[in-house]
DNA sequence: TGCTACATGCAATTAAGTTGCATTTATGTA
DNA sequence: TACATAAATGCAACTTAATTGCATGTAGCA
């Protein structure tokens, strides 16, 4: 299969159009291999507008494609999700490891997140760890 | 001792002046017993500027009198940190929980945090678990 | 009491996130 | 294959958060 054609079957299977902006996006977030910034996508593509962008993230935000990776930069950081991932079902139990040296968040896919336990009357949804410290690249 | 004495003693313990913004915003995450957000100070605090308690949350988490803690939302949110927190050591061992109700983050001070393990050649400083879902008071 | 370094207030700027609307385009159907 | 329609895009504009420079005021020490 073409490798254009594997992007498009992501949209396909998680029922969005095909556009050359979502072809794109998912292409370099294949490529790079880490996470991502909004801010890095209007640099790499360019020829979208920003706000194309934005609306793309919130489309893969919502379809499953991407997960948003909570952290205290304040800037919305972007993972691209496991391919059994769907809009009803997420398998986001990795760690998140960001480097205070180099700043970049990496998704430490091998590494299970442990079960919590939280007070009587609390309901879990969501578990997120995230791992600050220096990466093997910076250490 | 006066209860503003033990304010100022927070700050003179981090070795920082005694103004009343300082105190009073030490007064207010003392008094809430909760994470805050700048424009929570803002509101409260309205008699200074908000660049004024920009500044201040900046220095108090320098010092280690407050953490930022780390979400999705976008909007830096911080809590108070233990008494024995110091710029050089923090004791951030606790969950934080966010309820995807009511909003609020809270620090679940007697939940410890699991021991994690990263990939070889990276080094760990400091140690994040922020679990999502619904509060005991909007269950 | 006065000196000095630090804290504050005000103005202004940058960046991120978000919405409305007109135009273009992907895709199912005739 | 062409058409109709709902969805995607581009552009303009706006809101909010974060940040910096500078003049002025003040805490804390000599």
């Amino acid at each position: 299969m073409e490798k254009s054609e594997k992007y498009k079957d992501i949209l396909r299977t998680h029922s969005l159009r095909i556009t050359d902006c979502r072809v794109d996006v998912i292409e370099f977030f294949l490529k790079e291999k880490r996470t991502l910034l909004q801010s890095d996508l209007e640099h790499k593509l360019d020829q979208y507008d920003r706000v194309t962008l934005y609306r793309t993230l919130n489309t893969f935000l919502d379809a499953g494609i991407v997960h948003k990776i909570p952290n205290a930069t304040g800037v919305a950081t972007y993972g691209l999700c496991h391919e059994t991932c769907s809009p009803e079902q997420h398998d986001h139990n990795h760690i998140h490891f960001k480097c205070n040296n180099c700043g970049e968040i990496e998704c430490l896919d091998d590494k299970a997140v442990p079960s919590v336990t939280v007070p009587t009357g609390y309901q879990i949804e969501a578990v997120n760890l995230i791992v600050d410290g220096i990466c093997a690249k910076c250490a």
